[in-house]
DNA sequence: ATGAAAGCGCTAACAA
DNA sequence: TTGTTAGCGCTTTCAT
C-alpha cells in the first residue's frame, strides 16, 4: 500500500456492536443520547467505542440525521470584528458535538452563493451568514433549506433570525462625538452600494445613513461629505486620497468600519498628515486592531463577541425547534473614544512637531 | 410546515436519470468526468442537471467516494499571516470542484487532535495543517489516513508533505541587519516550547535557533537575550515588558512573528518609548499589518501566498497520486527593511519628522 | 457505451 | 428496553 495510507478499515457501528454484544440501535442511540439506552448498555457501549477507538462516519449520518457541522460564511478573513464574532460562536458551541467549520466568501456576491450551496450540500445542521451581499430571495432559499442566522445585516424575516448591531444608532455616537469637539466638516467613508434592498438592509448603508442624519440634527447637514469605496484597508486608503484631494479638506474622518480607518491611516501617514493633530479619525467595531496603542483608534464597540454568542444561540434554538417564530436580535452600540480624535485646529499637534503641518 | 422549512425533496440522481432517460450509473459518469460517456449522452444529462437545479449531495459522495472537501487547520484566525497562506490556497484550488473549509484550533493540542478527528470523520479529501502542534505521531497517524499537507513545520516525514520557510536563515537575516546598524543588545522574543520534537520541527523555535546562532556569528554571543512567551499580540506585549524589566535593557527587539511586534509596540508606546529612536522592532512573516505606513515594521517575507499555493499544489498531487514520494518545499525568506529599525542611540530618531512618526 | 444492482455506515420506524 | 430492517443518495463492480 503507498505510503502505507489506510492499511485498515475504519471501525463501524457494526463492530461496536458486536464488541458490545448488543444492537447497531442501541449503539446510535447512545451516541445520539437518545431516549430508550438502560445505564449497562450505556457503559458496555461507551466501553466498545473507547476500546475500539471508534468514531462515527459525519458522511453516513449525514445521510440519515444530522452532521453535527455548524457553517460559518465570513466575507473577508482580514477583517479582525469577524474574529470576535467567530470567538463568541466558539465559545457557545465549545461544549457542544457541533463542529464549527468556516468559509471565506471574499466579499462576492457568486462566490457567497457558491459557499452557501456547498454548505447545503454537505448536510450542515445550521448555517451563520456574516454580513452576506445575497439577495433576499436567496437567503430565504438558503434558510428554508437549512436552519439559518443572518448576521451583521438588518431587514426582517420570517425564516431567518438574525443578530445586528444597531448601526444608525452607532454612527450617530460618533457623528456627535466629533461635533461636541467642535468638528464640522466630518467626512465619511462608505461601502459604495447600489442595490435597493442592500441599501436598506446592510451595515455599510445604516451606518451612512445614520451618519447623514446625524449631520443634520447636529446642524452639519452642509458639510456632509461622503467617499465611497469599499470596507477594506485599501478602500480606506482610497477614500482618504479622495477625501484629502477635494477642495474642502474635511478636519475628521469617520470611516465606516475600524480595517477602513486603517487605511485611512496609512493615507494619511504618506500624506504626511498626523493624526488627531491635523485630522480626526474614528472607526466602528472596536477591534483588537483599534485598543492597539500607537493607533488608539476612537471607534464604535458593537460587541462581535456578543453578537457569536447571541448568533450561535440562536442556530442552536432553532435547530431543536424548527417552529418557534423568527427573532431578530439588535445590540447597543458604544462609542470607545480613544486619542485618534481631539479638538479641530491642531490642538494635540502643539505637542508634537510641527514641522511639515500644512496651512489649515 | 413551520416556517414553511423544507417543504420540497431534494433532487437526487435518480430523478435526473429519469428526466434525461438515463441510468443513474451514467449521471454519476458525467458528475465526475469518468470514462464511458458518449457526447450526446453527456450533454442529455447536463441539461437534465441544469434543468432540474440539481446539485449532488456531498454526504452520499462521501460515503463511496470523494468529499470534494479540503480542510485547512490554523492556530490562529487572527494572526493575518495565515490569511497570506489562506489565500494561496484559493487561489490555487479556486477552479476546481474543491471546497475550502476552514477550522481555527487556537494554539491548543487537544483542540488541534478534535478538529484534525473532525476533518477525518467527515471523510475530507484531503488536510492542510498550518503550524501544528501535534506529535509527530499523530500527524502521521492522520497523514496515513487522509492526504495531508503539514505547513510551517520542519522534519521531513514519509507519509506527508511539508510546505515551510527557512527560517533559520530568516532569523539570520533580522540578526545580521540590526547588527550592521550597531546593534549590540539584541532581544528576542520566542513563543515558549519545550516539547523536544517541536524544538526541533516549529518554526519559531527554529527562528530562536537562528537568532542565537547569528547572534554568536556576529560576535554578540554574550548579548543573547530572550523572552519566552508566546506568538500573539499578548505574548509580544509581555514579552517586551519583561525585556524592559530587565537590567540592561536591549536597543533591538526581534520578535518571532508581526503578530507579536504587534505585542511589543503595544508595550513600548505605554512605556513612552520611541520607535526606532529608542528601540528598533523587527518581525517576521511581512503580513499586511507590517506594510501599514504608521507601523512601517521591518521584518521577514517568507511569502504565505506561494506557500498556500505550494501546499495546496502538493495536496491535489497526493489526492491524484498517492504513491509518489513525501516531498518538502523550503522557500527562501527575504528582509524587507522598513522605518521600525535604525542605528540605536536615537541616531535615526532625529532624522525622521514628526510626520512619519507613528501616531501619538 | 450503457445499465442493473449491491452496498457504503448510519438512523428511524417498527416489532418483539 | 432492545433488536430487526429498510432505506438515505451516491459510486462501483459487473453484465450486457
Amino acid at each position: 500500500m503507498p505510503n502505507g495510507r489506510a492499511p485498515a478499515r475504519r471501525v463501524t457501528i457494526i463492530d461496536v456492536a458486536k464488541h458490545a454484544g448488543v444492537s447497531t440501535t442501541a449503539v446510535s442511540k447512545v451516541l445520539r443520547n437518545a431516549y430508550g439506552a438502560s445505564p449497562e448498555m450505556q457503559a458496555k457501549v461507551r466501553a466498545a467505542i473507547d476500546e475500539l477507538g471508534y468514531r462515527p462516519s459525519a458522511a453516513a449520518r449525514g445521510m440519515r440525521g444530522q452532521t453535527y457541522t455548524i457553517g460559518v460564511m465570513l466575507p473577508d478573513i482580514r477583517n479582525p470584528f469577524f474574529a470576535d464574532v467567530l470567538d463568541g460562536v466558539n465559545a457557545q458551541l465549545g461544549g457542544t458535538d457541533y463542529q464549527v467549520l468556516i468559509a471565506s466568501a471574499c466579499n462576492d456576491e457568486p462566490a457567497e452563493a457558491h459557499v452557501t450551496d456547498a454548505m447545503i450540500d454537505r448536510n450542515m445542521d445550521g448555517v451563520i451568514l456574516i454580513a452576506p451581499l445575497t439577495s433576499r430571495k436567496r437567503l430565504e432559499r438558503i434558510a428554508r433549506t437549512v436552519p439559518t442566522v443572518v448576521v451583521g445585516r438588518h431587514g426582517n424575516s420570517a425564516v431567518y433570525d438574525t443578530v445586528a448591531d444597531d448601526d444608525f444608532t452607532g454612527a450617530g455616537l460618533v457623528v456627535a462625538h466629533l461635533a461636541e469637539l467642535g468638528h464640522q466638516r466630518i467626512a465619511h467613508i462608505e461601502h459604495d452600494e447600489t442595490d435597493p434592498v442592500r441599501l436598506t438592509e446592510m451595515p455599510n448603508a445604516i451606518r451612512a445613513v445614520g451618519y447623514r442624519h446625524a449631520m443634520q440634527a447636529h446642524g452639519l447637514g452642509d458639510f456632509v461629505d461622503i467617499a465611497s469605496t469599499t470596507y477594506t484597508q485599501h478602500g480606506g486608503y482610497l477614500g482618504a486620497k479622495q477625501l484629502l484631494a477635494r477642495p474642502q479638506r474635511p478636519t475628521a474622518i469617520f470611516a465606516g468600519a475600524d480595517i477602513v480607518a486603517m487605511g485611512v491611516l496609512d493615507a494619511l501617514t504618506e500624506a504626511g498628515l498626523s493624526v488627531p493633530g491635523d485630522i480626526s479619525v474614528a472607526g466602528y467595531d472596536n477591534t483588537t486592531f483599534a485598543a492597539f496603542a500607537p493607533i488608539s483608534l476612537t471607534t464604535v464597540d458593537q460587541a462581535g463577541h456578543q453578537i457569536g454568542v447571541n448568533a450561535a444561540r440562536l442556530l442552536l434554538d432553532r435547530i431543536a425547534d424548527d417552529s418557534r417564530p423568527a427573532t431578530q436580535v439588535k445590540l447597543s452600540p458604544r462609542l470607545v473614544t480613544r486619542r485618534s480624535t481631539a479638538a479641530p485646529g491642531g490642538g494635540a499637534a502643539a505637542a508634537r512637531t510641527a514641522s511639515q503641518d500644512p496651512v489649515l
